[in-house]
DNA sequence: AATCCTTGCAACCGCGTTATA
DNA sequence: CTATAACGCGGTTGCAAGGAT
């Protein structure tokens, strides 16, 4: 059955609302909260419908709302955010704090998304246009470059979704049953279990996160910060911190490649094979022919090669912290 | 100075989901 | 279990402000 129409009735107001408007709603919501959005109007003496109402009070007048400009931190999250979990503005919003979902879809419609075109990068699917490869700077070699980052990228955020999930059962399994210290099952085909221990996991993602931010870092001296730009910066910074990654953790992301492989719920993963994951291993390490030699151990990850990702000693919690946001935004 | 164009954002609309009788 | 009401979300629109011509 179709829902009832809200905001066709004679006689209510329409449009932007007016300063006592807004007075009018402030002054009910503070005194006797919102309760039924249908019923406010009509107790708070407003022409409008109760829709109408809950879009005001949500995105302009509830007290904590932040507005103004993004600070780069927001800009990192929601791009990351974006590529994990497409226009769940709402699900975004959950991560900005004092942000709006509105707000958010509104930044990244008239921002964000002109800045990925930009750099030749898919909105929508955070990997390079087609038809702009090449193009950006007219040579192959950085179209290949934007290829291979799409498919790094494309991996890790479904290392993000596959982490924080695994993650969860490790706790739920270890919670009910003590007994259980072997690494978490996967859920679509039993025999196969994880890489790699949580915290390696994290690490290994810590990595990412460092390479991400490098993205939109850049260094000091340019006026790149706030508008990553110039892809040539953009291919020459990922390639820096990537080959710092990959010299530590190539085995743990191999890996990882081939788990996610395993789960057929990965669709995007699905369609990068094993040779996809061990041609980017090669193509990663063609400048400093490490190719065959590149695992470390875990205990020998060196956070400094990580671009600029916190190399503290509180940096580890608060990577945990954020994961476990996300899981609690896919779970 | 007038007109047109672009940009940014508040608000609306319609659909899917959830709650309730 | 079903029908209906209400809520919440994402896509889209409309308009004001500023810039370009």
């Amino acid at each position: 059955m179709g829902r009832s129409p809200c905001c066709d009735k004679v006689g209510l107001k329409k449009g932007p609302w007016t300063p006592e408007e807004d007075q009018k709603l402030l002054a009910y919501i503070e005194q006797h909260g919102h309760g039924s959005w249908r019923a406010l109007p009509a107790k708070a003496g407003l022409q409008r419908c109760g829709k109408s109402c809950r879009l005001r009070w949500i995105n302009y007048l509830r007290p904590d709302i932040k507005r103004g400009k993004f600070s780069l931190q927001e800009e990192q999250t929601i791009i990351q955010l974006h590529a994990l979990l497409g226009n769940r503005w709402s699900g975004i919003a959950a991560h900005l704090p004092k942000r709006t979902d509105n707000e958010i879809k509104n930044y990244w419609n008239t921002h964000l998304k002109k800045r990925l075109n930009k750099m030749g990068i898919d909105p929508v699917t955070h990997k390079p246009k087609t038809n702009a490869l090449g193009s950006a700077t007219g040579n192959p070699k950085d179209a290949a470059t934007l290829s291979h980052m799409a498919q790094w990228e494309s991996a890790r955020l479904e290392a993000e979704a596959r982490l924080v999930r695994e993650s969860k059962l490790v706790r739920s399994s270890s919670s009910s049953s003590s007994s259980s210290s072997s690494a978490p099952q996967h859920t679509s085909n039993p025999v196969m279990t994880p890489p790699a221990t949580r915290p390696q996991c994290l690490d290994v993602l810590k990595a990412w996160q460092g390479l991400v931010t490098g993205l939109f870092t850049f260094n000091n001296t340019t006026d790149n910060l706030q508008s990553p730009t110039s892809t040539l910066n953009f291919v020459e910074n990922t390639n820096t911190l990537a080959n710092g990654l990959i010299n530590d953790n190539s085995m743990e992301l191999h890996e990882m490649g081939a788990w996610f492989r395993q789960d057929s719920s990965y669709r995007a993963v699905e369609n990068m094979n094993m040779e996809d994951y061990s041609d980017m291993m090669v193509w990663e390490s063609g400048d400093h022919q490490q190719c065959s030699s590149m695992a470390a151990p875990a205990e020998n990850l060196n956070e400094t090669s990580y671009g600029n990702s916190s190399s503290s000693s509180s940096s580890l919690e608060e990577n945990r912290n954020y994961w476990n946001n996300i899981l609690n935004l896919v779970s």
